[in-house]
DNA sequence: ACGAATAACCTATCATCGATAGCCTATCTT
DNA sequence: AAGATAGGCTATCGATGATAGGTTATTCGT
């Protein structure tokens, strides 16, 4: 059933090049403009200029590339709680600022923040495959960063298990309020800047 | 474009009746059973006995059916948190039962829940046909009665202005923590009866 | 009691989707 | 120049949601 992994086993190759760059960089950009679901393989490959299946000389099937769209949208989601986190360690800002990173990427990127956090179903290759899910692993990087910094604020007085529960549930509250501001725009939200900082001030109260 | 919704201008006849309730329950069992998007519109005649084309007289089309579906789920909702606000005007509980009982719904009935708040991108016709989706609708009727249960918990000190950014930011973390956990079962969470607790008690706290 | 209306269902068929099979062509290496 | 290979093509598959149009059986007015 499963395939071997061995160096010359891959019965379908994986190219790298600027072809491959250009058909994740369509796909991320339909992706957003009509949610992930609703794009098909033919739009993406029109978009890039090739044939449909074409697509499938550099990805193996379509869940192949909206995992690697989606572990991209994690790292730049990383990339910029890491500067945060930098910050932080400088004595520059508090865990507040961090959180308003947290909460400014997501609606910023919707796109790539739906991606990583509100797909509707969770990659089944991640349970398949043993636990090797990449889209996972870039989460769960970003989010030791966040934890990182949460044990940093509370300083040693907490036990690790009691830092990952306060760590968790913090992720959460933050991930909530970009979450249904992304999903439901059109609720009669408060004045989204005050709720932000309302919020976000609560959550690291 | 618009079809004139008159009394006779329906294209479709929605029958009432007991066939009708038949491919209702089989739906909510099938979804419930594979995931909501897994099955087919095949497998849902075929678990009431009729063949496929059939559905399409009790239900315009497939959305609907899953709305249908959807939108008694969120009347199970509404009525759970309605019983748990009479409790707690009673004084036999606080309002932590209730954002239990907002949790638990949200995983036990994932599809309903991923359909009112998780879309990936929301649907153009509820924001032009002005906000008429039914499966919104309900859920924000169980936000209006969680809404009304903080306002009895904090008492008269806040000014509704202030109620509604507190509601809505406990909202919003009670949300994220389902929607977590919903998209991204595989992420090792701490146990999760003990993260709800703690969750819940920190967002009322 | 009888014929028409209608509810409920069928088979046959479509367009579209993700995916596979098999062939072609330009470029690069030796 | 010959061969290998990356990259692409057309044709086609099975499955899916949805439509068209005909058929049976029950209900109902006369």
């Amino acid at each position: 059933m499963l395939m071997k992994s061995g160096p010359e086993s891959a019965r379908k190759p994986r190219p790298v090049g600027p072809r491959r760059e250009e058909i994740l960089a369509a796909a991320l950009k339909l992706f957003g403009e009509h949610g992930m679901h609703a794009v098909t393989t033919r739009q993406i490959a029109a978009a890039v200029g090739i044939s449909q299946p074409s697509l499938y000389a550099f990805f193996p099937n379509r869940q192949a590339l909206e995992a690697e769209v989606c572990t991209r949208a994690f790292e730049e989601l990383t990339s910029r709680i890491t500067a945060g986190l930098a910050a932080l360690k400088r004595g520059n800002s508090g865990i507040c600022k961090l959180g308003r990173i947290y909460v400014d990427f997501g609606l910023e990127n919707p796109d790539a923040y739906r991606l990583a956090f509100m797909v509707e179903k969770p990659d089944p290759v991640s349970i398949v495959s043993g636990g090797e899910d990449p889209i996972l692993a870039a989460g769960l990087k970003a989010f030791h960063l966040l934890r990182e910094a949460v044990g940093l604020t509370v300083g040693s007085g907490l036990r690790p298990q009691e830092l990952e529960f306060l760590a968790q549930s913090q992720w959460a509250a933050l991930h909530g309020l970009v979450s249904l501001l992304l999903a439901r725009p059109n609720f009669p939200w408060r004045k989204r800047n005050r709720l932000i900082e309302f919020h976000i001030s609560r959550v690291f109260a």
